[in-house]
DNA sequence: TATTGTTATACTCTATAACTATA
DNA sequence: TATAGTTATAGAGTATAACAATA
């Protein structure tokens, strides 16, 4: 939305990797964003519904730490989720101070439809590269994370 | 500073692009902040030196395009290195609503050194891809972002 | 009327501290 | 004491609107 009055940026910028990291990041935020619109969820809310479908019901810390961010965060993504009656929260019996958050059956529907639609909108990011080349673009991400040697 | 209790991330988000990249790019802000720490710089006041050093004395919004920002964040970029001494504002003669903004001596010095720190952190964050990956994913961010001149 | 710089304002995202209830 | 959830607050970062000076 702020893209109306850019001029071309020169080789000064787009030859520093923080400039072309920071524009790739931004440009899939924003298809993310629209990808993830008919479904009113924000892509960090997909994040949450993506760890809520792989662990099953999870305490609201501990798919607070699994994506990365603090409770508090987390207070919010998951008040957001139960008013759209995508998650439920429950005090777990065995120790009351934990809320377990686990996907209501909508939820898991709403969370498929949009990862298929998120998973689109990151192969419209990619539509310029060959599927090898797309790969190795990963690849490299989880190498440079180190995401990729089991550490 | 928000890793201490970071548990590792399942393969549920290391499998989304979004992820990867949004991690990558912190990990990079965070290496080059620390780089230009010693120069009392940003990320973005590196930036418009950048600029400033690649296209000579420049107006403020002339500057605010080529980065990507607007007139109005510029004016704190500008006010930051001003204070620095990093810069001088200067109205431009042959047309008075302009501020011609230039570097000075010492912000040439400066900007060299941080400049050189940058690409330090830059090599940091691509340590674990040899040259030739290291090549490919850079290549492959001008592509995914249509900054391919075809060279 | 349009452009450039400026200020003020607001809005998002995130981080920190403190409070509650439970253990 | 420590932990989990919650609330309130503040701090970046950025976007929008309005104003002053100039064209």
């Amino acid at each position: 939305m702020s893209r109306e009055s850019e001029t071309a940026p020169g080789v000064e910028l787009t030859t520093r990797l923080g400039y072309l990291i920071k524009r790739a990041h931004q440009r899939l935020i924003e298809l993310t964003a629209l990808a993830l619109e008919p479904f009113g969820l924000t892509g960090r809310e997909l994040a949450v519904l993506l760890v809520l479908d792989a662990l099953g019901p999870t305490s609201q810390l501990a798919a607070a730490k699994r994506i990365g961010t603090d409770r508090t965060t987390m207070v919010g993504l998951i008040d957001g989720l139960e008013l759209k009656g995508l998650v439920v929260r429950e005090r777990l019996a065995e120790d009351r101070r934990k809320n377990v958050v686990r996907l209501t059956v909508a939820g898991h529907g709403t969370f498929v439809a949009a990862r298929d639609a998120s998973d689109a909108a990151e192969a419209a990011f990619l539509q310029d590269l060959s599927e090898s080349e797309a790969a190795q673009f990963r690849s490299q991400l989880l190498t440079v994370l180190g995401f990729d040697t089991g550490d």
